[in-house]
DNA sequence: TTCTCTACTGTGAACGCTCACAGACAGCAT
DNA sequence: ATGCTGTCTGTGAGCGTTCACAGTAGAGAA
């Protein structure tokens, strides 16, 4: 482990000082580089014995500007950033999709886009080939950036489907509206009437598939739908809280929250404990997403499970098969109806 | 706006066809392209023109390949993402650092190397040369990641003195000593006696500079040390709450702790608040960070401020320095005692 | 005029890599 | 012998850019 380098910072050693080294060609060190296939055992040992000796490592943007590849994949989050750390299900996500990358050996690099001026600096970096793909994690509508991006022929996968969009952006999702009938139905079975919902943003998938859900299985039980019972919140533990206020101020009589997500589900818990509601005596409090919010609550969330572990290994897979040319694609996966104790 | 491009994904314009374009040479496309010195205003125009005709950006692996240059920064984790997103403060230095080098047109790149397996990615990623240099988030002594960095000459700004790497590394730190001198004597001030302290991780610098100004105002008055009022945490919340209550056993007349971070601190203001201590009455308690979790916390805590706004300019620019050729330096920057309720 | 200076422009080289191609050599059948 | 495989190797070209250099034209000074 002889580095020739140490001390001043002279010019990195290149594929032809290996080449000399080993006492190969260029061709040779390329081909143990990407694979080692035709390539004799023995120029192979002495290849990589340069390269161990040189401290070789290869230019990336040499052979980017020939391949055209980065191999590297960008997940870009064009929210302001307050929101993604806060929420449980962002870094459960982020993870998911490193580790899938892993398996091939990609590295992915965070970006964050929350202000205008760095959505721009942001998209001409991408679009500039810096990486070869984005996973896009923003839901609201209208966002300019996945626009652009689609536009300039980047691959691109969003997590939930973007609303506004062509169809030609892949997306991968989970079964919103059957997660929300299914907790709809939960708390029905249990003899609950007055349901309220606290919806998420209404210019996400998120927001308008959820509650969606809740007013078909309202109408399919010919139970009449009653806006004094909906309020929307912003996914933060904070505007369920003040969610919960006010549903409790113009419905009173409510004994079921649907809440669209776990966070603001457990700021429902602190307004209702306020309150002097019991949970589940009193009112019943269904989550959404099974997060490690649902986990922290007291009392714990029954909640609607999100299967953040498949949506980011299919979200890796959709968008590596893009890049590889194959066509967008849509992929939704089913939730799951998880019964703990506050419903 | 017109794109010849939309639609079928031909290979994008070059340098070349926007040169032909606009009737001049390559050169002068570039001149253009990198400040516009020497070029007629006509040339100017006419180029202006053709690279919004074509729809033209610039290859960055090609122009990298020759200036050596990738113009984009590394903010490197080298920790579990958890402790990263749990942080308030993490949250303020990056977007600071983010809008530091906003001004010089730089897209800052967030990098999560928590595994094994990932610093290994990550670090070839770097030395690779796909960005200029790093703002290095991690304080754990040992670190085989920025020592690897420092080895291969990626110019490189630590966050936090560096424990055990030689003094060639640039750092940008808080006066962690004087910051906790200053708490130890303003709790001395306030008539307190027996002064607990929870500390850092002690193979951090926070960890063991905080300690050590405590120790030393405490010679200082003639205290005795007592090592039943010395716990350690691990920065997070969690811990500050168990330090807590291994204080409240070990050392139960103590009258105020001493906590090395805002988030370990309101983790103590819980357990006291359970054992039926009154906060600031019967204990008084100084946080540091000043991050805000010190308001968050009730009673709102009495803290050192880390002015994180100045170091994460100072990071940047030490960092811009540094790729420009200069010389490694460390920055360190005053803290600042602010008094609110809980001492 | 002629010379110098400045503003501007075009033209080969690189930068470090991969890829396509051609060639060499061995083994095995014809 | 000849041909055909297959494995292995070296070479030249080219990716899209910047940079150094040489050159042109016009203005002003001698």
């Amino acid at each position: 482990m002889t580095m020739s380098n140490t001390g001043g910072r002279r010019k990195p050693p290149t594929i032809h000082d290996v080449a000399r080294e080993a006492g190969v060609s260029r061709g040779t060190v390329s081909r143990v580089l990407n694979g080692g296939h035709y390539v004799s055992p023995t120029a192979h040992e002495a290849v990589n014995a340069a390269i161990r000796k040189t401290g070789y490592v290869v230019n990336r943007h040499a052979r980017s500007l020939i391949t055209g590849r980065s191999d590297s994949i960008g997940f870009l989050l064009t929210e302001p950033q307050e929101r993604f750390f806060e929420d449980p299900n962002f870094n459960v996500l982020l993870r998911g999709c490193t580790q899938a990358l892993a398996a091939h050996d990609i590295p992915l690099l965070l970006m964050l886009a929350g202000t205008e001026d760095e959505r721009r600096r942001i998209t001409r970096y991408i679009t500039a080939g810096h990486v070869d793909g984005v996973l896009l994690v923003s839901s609201h509508s209208g966002d300019p950036v996945a626009q652009e991006l689609c536009e300039a022929g980047v691959p691109l996968v969003a997590c939930g489907k973007p609303i506004g969009l062509g169809s030609k952006v892949s997306y991968v999702a989970a079964a919103d509206r059957d997660g929300a009938r299914d907790m709809v139905r939960h708390l029905l079975s249990l003899g609950r009437r007055r349901i309220a919902v606290v919806t998420g943003p209404l210019d996400t998938p998120g927001g308008v598939e959820r509650l969606a859900g809740y007013r078909e299985v309202l109408a399919e039980e010919g139970i009449e739908y009653d806006e004094r019972l909906v309020v929307s919140g912003d996914y933060s533990r904070a505007s369920g809280e003040a969610g919960a206020e006010r549903l409790l101020a113009q419905a009173p009589d409510l004994d079921a929250v649907f809440v669209a997500s776990d966070l603001m589900a457990q700021g429902v818990l602190t307004a209702l404990e306020r309150a002097g509601r019991g949970v589940p005596g009193d009112v019943s409090v269904g989550g959404f997403d099974d997060s490690s919010a649902a986990l922290a609550a007291r009392p714990q969330l029954t909640t609607i499970r999100q299967p953040y572990d498949r949506i980011s290994a299919e979200m890796v897979r959709v968008l590596l098969a893009q890049i590889g040319g194959e066509d967008p694609a849509a992929v939704i996966l089913p939730t799951e109806l998880i019964k703990r104790g506050s419903a």
